[in-house]
DNA sequence: CAACTTCTGTGCGATTTCGCACACAAGATT
DNA sequence: AATCTTGTGTGCGAAATCGCACAGAAGTTG
């Protein structure tokens, strides 16, 4: 195969609705970055230097049990950013963040962000909007732990994460999305078997095909509904004013593996 | 009984920690507020005018399900504010807070704080932490629900309410304790009697004391640890340079009942 | 004090999810 | 082709929780 080519970082929704101004202040700091599946973006205790704006990739945000036990509470995509965590107060939560989906993202230095965020203008103003949306999907996220089955609960899931993508494709195992979920392994075969013999999707050996949406959403929890609703009232990135990028001149970085 | 003498608004420690020229900007359209036990705060959809700083009350915020199931994400005391969406984006939230623990608040007119939210200085600075910790305790509720058994979350609810009193008792029904946690009553009667048996609580007809926090908390999931740690971490307010504030003149206000 | 409402205790079968064990299937490795 | 690893399907008893029904206890009201 080919080189393809390097995605745009317009492609970010969040990048993309900055003024002018401002992406000309930052453009020039930023790097581009593979995210190969499953590798590790941040674990509590570390320090985090940069804020990540995916444009094809999705990056899920878990919590940890001292048992080993784990829930995903947050899924970002091209819509958002990783790192908010990093103007609010300056700490790291006591989270864990995983490429759920390979692609790239763009960085930035926290230090180049922070210093734009200390300007007060239209990053200020989004990031707070993104929060916002992004406290909505942690707090449905409890609420769905709580009340829903596990099969309404995939089919949450597998919606927020083909949302963030321009495919109806997820590399994901069901023990991969068992750990997302909080469930067992076999929740996750049972509820995704219902899903085949209905047609919704279909899969083998990590590879889910969503082939019908429609019936997706029907099938899932009002929970998705809430969340996406309150995201588009939310992020709202209309008039995309663009700044012409060369793409080829930005440097690419390599993450290190787990 | 006499009439009781008006809380002070350094009480609430978000005001106390601001810094005394924000104060005198802010502290003349200080009204307060009394609280009494399940009045209605705000209910998702409509508008909310003002910001909320409890003194000696505790405000929960719960998300009502279509079918009328609920969970409490959040619980609010003298260590913060109800209102931060309206200062994130205007918008309000798909949730409602309602009155967990008798007492009083001040507030402040939204577009008041809006205004020195805007001066971005201390306000913004503290508004940034609180929503960190407040994501915490989200996100940690989202984990909770998944993992930990009805006896665990007892224990944990418990501990985040009396955190916020400078007494051990709660006036609340197990009834309503259900409907925080969303599990049955029944599941909450059968929690609190092994607690009394336990020595660790006692009550009566919707009033508890806590007679042993220390056993509540080794009894307690990690959750509340997180959370406790996170929040004090986050909101270290410590230098308490306080305005001198003539309490009897501040306005009483009286709040509508559902 | 009688009637009523509210809160708490208890029992039981249904349901969901768990934990574990194991079989099988599809690629990958050699 | 033979073997190994990884991912998926299945069966079972155990555990937690649910939904419901009802009884009794503690206040409240008339």
């Amino acid at each position: 195969m080919s080189k393809k080519p390097k995605p745009h970082p317009q492609q970010n929704h969040f990048l993309a609705a900055l003024d002018p101004d401002v992406q000309e202040r930052l453009f020039p700091h930023l790097e581009l970055v593979p995210l190969p599946l499953r590798s590790l973006m941040y674990e509590s205790g570390r320090t985090m230097r940069h804020v990540y704006f995916p444009t094809d990739s999705i990056i899920s945000l878990q919590y940890i049990m001292e048992n080993g036990a784990s829930t995903a509470i947050l899924v970002v995509g091209n819509e958002g950013l990783l790192g908010i965590s990093l103007l609010m107060s300056g700490q790291g939560t006591p989270s864990r963040s995983v490429v759920q989906s390979a692609g790239h993202a763009y960085r930035l230095p926290r230090v180049k962000v922070k210093e734009e965020f200390n300007r007060h203008g239209k990053l200020l103003l989004l990031m707070l909007r993104y929060t916002q949306a992004l406290i909505t999907q942690v707090a449905q996220t409890a609420v769905c732990n709580r009340h829903h089955s596990i099969d309404q609960q995939l089919c949450r899931w597998l919606l927020l994460s083909i949302d963030r993508l321009s495919h109806n494709q997820l590399n994901m195992t069901q023990e991969f999305i068992g750990n997302m979920l909080g469930v067992r392994r076999e929740g996750v075969t049972q509820a995704a078997l219902k899903l085949q013999q209905q047609g919704v999707i279909s899969y083998s050996r990590g590879l889910i095909k969503v082939l019908d949406r429609d019936k997706l959403e029907t099938l899932s929890c009002e929970c998705y509904g809430v969340v996406k609703k309150e995201t588009e009232m939310l992020l709202p990135y209309l008039p995309k004013r663009q700044v012409i990028t060369d793409v080829a001149a930005i440097p690419v970085v390599k993450l290190p593996t787990v």
